[in-house]
DNA sequence: GATGAATGAGAGTTCATTCAT
DNA sequence: CATGAATGAACTCTCATTCAT
């Protein structure tokens, strides 16, 4: 099983390229919110971004490329967005850091949901690239290290768990239609700050 | 968009015909979780279930269908093991409780976890049919029975939001390969206890 | 290309093979008038008519079997049909035996109008076996009886003639929803006597 | 059910597609008339034209498609070719007017004779698409205005009757291996020009 | 004889990708 | 470089026919 490029094939500088290219990818991202990863055919996505497939293949290896390329995009957004909230909490309280970090990781929810809820599907079919594995370590160790600044044992795990336990949630929330956000950011406040006041349990006895 | 028949063609009496559609079923979740779904073939199905083709569509108008069945026949499971949990749990404290509970949740990811994750990603591309989706409901009614049976408030939306988070967190782990299973209970504890613990936000000053 | 058998299997002498045999005959008809010879499957012919397929295939060597024996019933009605009404206009002027006979060629079309329709599409995509080709030629015969009877030259291309034009001409009008039998019958009169009254042509000058 | 999509999905404009679109078009009436409807499938059609099956979809939505434009292709040519027997026919008697029509009506059955065949028993299969009819509803046109011009009354009654007769006639001669042309324009002179010298029936006592 | 589950060749159709223009 | 016509492997699904029960 040859693994396919997900790299784009050339980092385009002049201004066309970069505009096809762009095109190309806002294209792909709303055939998949609007129809789902099976309506999602290269002649579909060149089409609707006015370009010809020929264009396309020049800019994308193939289509697990474009796809993979959003997917980045989105991983890239997500840690930009928590590091300020990060940045932002820096002289807060847990309390509000958290706060602020948790309204961070539903934005990335919430700006295009559907787009995100696709992705998410498509990501866990394709082979992860790199730069992918990388972003989202970066992620859990921003969380990481807020959560070490305030003396949090153990925190890479704690992280870990932590960013888990707040994608499913939203997920689910935001999947069954959820629209009052001040509760759901609320209701996630209280899922982390109940998992860190929660004593690590197995000491029990 | 006329959406696909779900439901199995014909429930089969005969013994023969049960067999033919079990292994269907059986192909179509050893393919699944070897290779994802995008390798899911009829053809290839009929050919790993050592059936034809033909025999395929005379029990499952589609692909679809098959996946369908796998889902609704996961999700069964999940409801009877809770359910199991629940009632084992009935006389305890709800911290033991919780944990039959977490434990049940885990059991589902453990059995067949690449079967179950890929499941679960196909679930989200399909439309939902009526079955699985009193299913769902039914494993957050458990859940949210014994909540109230302990006197928490808002059992429901509380049952809703365990269940996505441990959803999320166990996901999560497992995926990244987690093989201490007792740790990971503890986690879950941890997370539920927690988010049980944790006041209500909102309510502070 | 080897033929296939278009005969049916066996002629049935028993009762209850007997009545097989015509359930299956007007399962097929039924099907054929109701949704066009695309659906005529054996497997629904069976079904529809109460029988197994292993039946079906006892009594018809396959689906054009069932095809032939259709057209060669309807084939059979119309030379009966026909040679009633030529014997009742024996005594009778050419208009009258004219009348009576382009009633019963209507009758045909009347009956079931779409089960003949179909019928006669069928037909000329079968190879034609020699009863069908037999009865044509009996139809064709009466007629030619018939007019020569009354004294016209070249009976029989006449016959020939005169059975085409009536069956165009019919079948048009069916199939346009005409109604009005009455008048259909009064139109189908004239062509007839017209043909019978004008000089063969390429006498003239 | 929803009804196929009958019109070519996309009208060509370069030479290289025109000549695909033909070819896909010869190809199937070759088929059609060599064996029939029964073999004509959208691969063989495709390998007969020297193209692929992609280009064949390219051009025509499916099968069923490029039937309806064979058919509306054969309709064209037949109005085309009554249009200009009847404009030569303006100044001539009735009679002379007739024999021009008839042999038109003749040569659409003598040029290819298979195909037109099939193509009828096709159409009568197919639902109609909205410029067939309107060719078909020309065609009588065409003769209702020739009729109405020499004073026959009731000329569009006349007229289909007329075109149903043809049909009828040519069909059954052409079909029965007919050769003689010259005769068979002869039969059908007399039979149009014996249907109109024919009293409307139903007057006399 | 009757049954109906099983068969599998083959039909229709799509879509990622290439390449002549 | 851009274009879009062409390609064809692969996929879904049907249905005439057989044969073990």
């Amino acid at each position: 099983m040859t693994e396919p490029e997900l790299r784009p094939r050339k980092t385009p500088l002049q201004t066309r390229s970069k505009a096809t290219c762009a095109a190309v990818l806002e294209a792909a991202a709303r055939i998949l919110e609007a129809e789902g990863s099976h309506a999602l055919t290269t002649n579909r996505v060149a089409e609707r971004a006015g370009v010809s497939v020929g264009s396309l293949y020049q800019y994308f290896p193939g289509k697990e490329a474009i796809l993979a390329e959003l997917i980045r995009g989105l991983r890239r957004d997500m840690v930009l967005t928590m590091r300020r909230a990060a940045d932002l909490g820096r002289e807060e309280s847990l309390a509000s850091t958290v706060e602020l970090m948790v309204a961070a990781a539903l934005e990335h929810h919430l700006t295009r949901p559907e787009l995100a809820r696709a992705l998410e599907r498509v990501e866990a079919e394709l082979p992860v690239d790199a730069e992918t594995r990388e972003l989202k370590g970066e992620l859990r160790n921003i969380v990481a290290d807020v959560l070490a600044g305030h003396g949090i044992a153990d925190a890479e795990c704690v992280a870990f768990d932590l960013v888990a336990l707040c994608h499913g949630l939203s997920s689910a929330a935001i999947e069954a239609g959820e629209k009052d956000i001040n509760g759901l950011t609320l209701r996630l406040k209280r899922a982390v700050l109940g998992y860190l006041i929660a004593e690590p349990a197995g000491t029990g006895r």
